[in-house]
DNA sequence: CGCTTTTGACCGGCGC
DNA sequence: GCGCCGGTCAAAAGCG
């Protein structure tokens, strides 16, 4: 049987756009060994020119396996997004129109012109419909301030501010949607003045690591080892990620297991 | 001890 | 003026 390896790149770069940079393998690290200055001119047999190759030909098809799979995400992304909204224009009736305009007016008390419709976002989040707590994941950190049960929803309605207010004006409400209770919906008011957790943690060690390189030439495996730390902490906070990942490798086991019958 | 969450009270807008 | 409703406040409780 052949064994397979996997890359995991968790896209550390925040400003990387598209899916080749996201999935382009891991950046090869140098290391200098001082004693031994000729342990790069190792002779290489022919297996093991294979079993690269095996396995650049493994990475290459993993890579378009995630290019495709990244397509069809996307594409159905567009198509939930879409029916959503069809479905929220078929339902308004010209009355209920008119209530929801009045509370977009009346959002965080301000005058209209003070709040432009724009800056007025909502998100659509999948969870467990057995778990009743109100947590939009976005990577920015929010302090609830309140909690209300509306009059057209039975599912409370949880306020939260950004933990970086007054300095960051940026509210957000989150309440389960009538439908379908595996769905939340988070209205996002008012844009953030500042990173995200997640783009902190990302940008201080891009910071560290460009200055540790330009130091020395080469940069510390130990950086990454830092950096890998932060990112598994970060995302095993994330209920999807895991079971994503629960699901992802359970998967790779019973591929693996079909390839030892065959 | 400091920060976050909970929850009842309060406020302001709106319709009648 | 009154009641309803969504949004906010703030004291108490919870938690690490």
């Amino acid at each position: 049987m052949v064994a397979t390896s996997v890359t995991l790149d968790l896209n550390l770069n925040p400003f990387c756009t598209t899916l080749d940079d996201h999935v382009t393998p891991v950046r090869e690290v140098a290391y200098v060994d001082d004693d031994d200055d000729h342990s790069f001119e190792k002779e290489v047999d022919d297996h093991t020119i294979d079993d690269l190759s095996r396995e650049s030909n493994e990475n290459k098809k993993l890579k378009e396996m995630l290019i495709d799979i990244w397509d069809k995400y996307n594409s159905l992304t567009t198509h939930v997004k879409k029916l959503i909204q069809d479905k929220e224009e078929l339902e308004s009736s010209p009355k209920k129109r008119k209530f929801d305009e009045t509370v977009q007016q009346s959002l965080w008390k301000r005058p209209k012109e003070e709040l432009p419709i724009s800056g007025i976002k909502r998100v659509y989040v999948k969870v467990d419909p057995s778990d009743k707590s109100l947590v939009v994941k976005d990577g920015y950190q929010w302090r609830k301030y309140g909690q209300k049960v509306t009059r057209n929803n039975p599912s409370p309605r949880a306020y939260y501010k950004c933990s970086h207010a007054p300095l960051c004006p940026v509210k957000k409400k989150v309440q389960r949607s009538m439908d379908d209770d595996g769905l939340l919906v988070a209205t996002y008011e008012g844009e953030h003045n500042h990173r995200s957790t997640m783009q902190e943690v990302t940008y201080a060690l891009a910071n560290e690591r460009e200055i540790s390189t330009s130091e020395s030439g080469f940069h510390s495996p130990k950086l990454d080892e830092v950096l890998v730390e932060q990112m598994a902490t970060y995302l095993c906070k994330d209920p999807n990620f895991t079971s994503q990942l629960a699901a992802a490798i359970t998967s790779k086991v019973s591929e693996m297991d079909f390839f030892k019958v065959c």
